[in-house]
RNA sequence: GGCCCCGUGGCAGAGUGGUUAUGCAGAGGACUGCAAAUCCUUGUACAUCGGUUCGAUUCCGGUCGGGGCCUCCA
């Protein structure tokens, strides 16, 4: 079966055709590195470990390309501000980064690059672009000459006049088209800069992720992904550099965006100051609790952020590590491929919102069979189709018992001298014992087994 | 103003031209000393108005409502 996914270039579902199926190319826009990520930052990054993780199932080779923008007028300004190095800011929130992620349960990409080590090639594009006529150094700038394209903007869908009609700011005076954009600017003094041919400056906005997507995969590649906002101009402008700079027909064949996470129905972001960083969820949630909570609306569709969605993802996962749980006992089968159904749904342009109804239909199965070979199954089910969504990996037990601050030696005398009490057939003494376990935040569970127990 | 997207049962959220999504919550039952966990049963859902059709929540058009981009933004 095919995998498809929603193109922004033809809005359309289409069938995915790497360029080279032996070995599949991908490039994710990264975090600008100054502050800690929100969960509005996160989305993508989940989304496409997601993607990533079903690209390695499908083919033998993928490269995962996600940068990291460690230049940026946002970072100077904040540096500054800190009263401290941009090496020091950029390092130590590169570093906060890869936690936060790696707590939502992101596997690493396979090439992280930083901008500021691709400044030569961002130099090198810019000269092909003057050479090709794309370009043009004005006033200490370089300019991106938009006319000199003339399918410019058939991503995003607006063209060149209905930019200027809609433009909200002024345009600067060395512009010759009101669209042109900015390749390089000068640097002052007491901001980064590289040497360059139009004197000290630093790469606009745009240029470094077409210079870095040509390094680490070439000219024409597989995937691009981002948020919606990178559409335009961020995205737009990309392709413009890229195919203008080496004359091809794609930047990248299909072009992924991914919704945005709302809080109370208006986008995350910085600029309303409604966000919340990863890191403050994750002091009061263990992360594949936001992870679930990110994937359980489609990648397309917009994600609301809530307490109550937060309390959901957790209660799906109980039910999916009691199933688990339950079934201690029982063999799964390991490094098994994930079922057909949840496949499917992940074929059909990522669907892991059903993905994740096949994984709780497995544990239905799991509670309910008594067969032994069919229990194997829906274990295997749900650890395999786990494993593809980056989900259910970690042991029942220390998903139930692990978090806050509760003395396991303290809670097995108690439901030792519960079961002494219980046996005596004094249940008062017994419900007692459970009660007070259950005010400091433990339930007990009496199973054939025995009595377990877990966080409430 | 231009360009996009969305509107599903109490909530979250898939999907489909005619037949059960799934999970949570609620109700009833089984099991249990009582619970918990689990299982079983249980819900006249598809913004609105037209059109196409034998038949539309699903296709087309209008209306209303919500959101996004056009400036930094995942």
């Amino acid at each position: 079966m095919d995998l498809k996914i929603t193109n922004t270039l033809t809005r359309e579902k289409e069938v995915f055709r790497p360029i080279d199926p032996s070995h599949v190319r991908v490039y994710v826009c990264g975090p600008t590195v100054y502050d800690f990520a929100h969960v509005g930052n996160a989305r993508p990054v989940v989304v496409f470990d997601v993607l990533a993780r079903l690209l390695r199932h499908l083919y033998p080779r993928v490269t995962y390309v996600r940068n990291i923008t460690d230049v940026d007028d946002k970072i100077n300004a904040r540096a500054r501000e800190n009263g401290e190095t941009i090496a020091d800011l950029t390092e130590r929130t590169a570093a906060q980064y890869h936690q936060d992620m790696a707590a939502l349960g992101a596997l690493p990409p396979d090439v992280e690059p930083r901008a500021t080590h691709h400044i030569a090639q961002m130099i090198a594009l810019i000269e092909r672009l003057i050479a090709n006529g794309h370009a043009y150094a004005a006033d200490g700038h370089v300019l991106f000459a938009v006319p000199s394209m003339p399918d410019y903007g058939r991503l995003s869908r607006r063209d060149r006049d209905e930019l200027i009609a809609g433009a909200r700011v002024d345009v600067a005076p060395y512009k010759r088209d009101p669209a042109d954009f900015v390749l390089w600017k000068p640097s002052a003094d007491d901001i980064p800069g590289w040497d360059s041919p139009w004197g000290r400056g630093r790469p606009g906005w745009h240029i470094e992720c077409s210079a870095m997507s040509w390094e680490h995969l070439g000219e024409t590649f597989d995937i691009h992904g981002g948020g919606l906002d990178l559409i335009f101009p961020h995205h737009e402008n990309e392709i413009a550099q890229s195919r203008c700079a080496f004359g091809t027909h794609a930047m990248a064949n299909y072009w992924m965006h991914n919704g945005f996470v709302t809080v109370e129905d208006d986008k995350m972001s910085k600029s309303l100051g409604n966000f919340v960083t990863v890191r403050e969820v994750l002091a009061d949630w263990p992360g594949e609790v936001v992870r679930l909570l990110l994937l359980s609306a489609h990648y397309r569709a917009p994600l609301d952020f809530s307490d109550a969605g937060l309390k959901e993802a957790r209660a799906q996962l109980d039910r999916l590590y009691q199933a688990l749980r339950n079934a201690g006992d029982v063999p799964a089968a390991t490094a098994a491929p994930p079922s057909g159904d949840l496949m499917a749904a992940l074929l059909d342009d990522l669907n892991v919102p059903l993905a994740i109804a096949r994984l709780h239909e497995a544990a239905g199965r799991l509670n309910r069979a008594s067969d032994p070979a069919e229990r194997s199954a829906a274990k295997t089910a749900l650890r395999a189709g786990g494993a593809l969504l980056g989900l259910l990996q970690a042991d029942p037990e220390a998903w139930f018992q692990g978090g806050g601050d509760l003395d396991p030696a303290e809670i097995e005398r108690l439901i030792a001298a519960r079961a002494d009490a219980r046996k005596a057939r004094n249940f008062a003494e017994a419900d007692r014992i459970r009660d007070a376990l259950k005010a400091k935040g433990v339930e007990l569970e009496d199973g054939p087994q025995g009595t377990t127990w877990k966080r409430g």
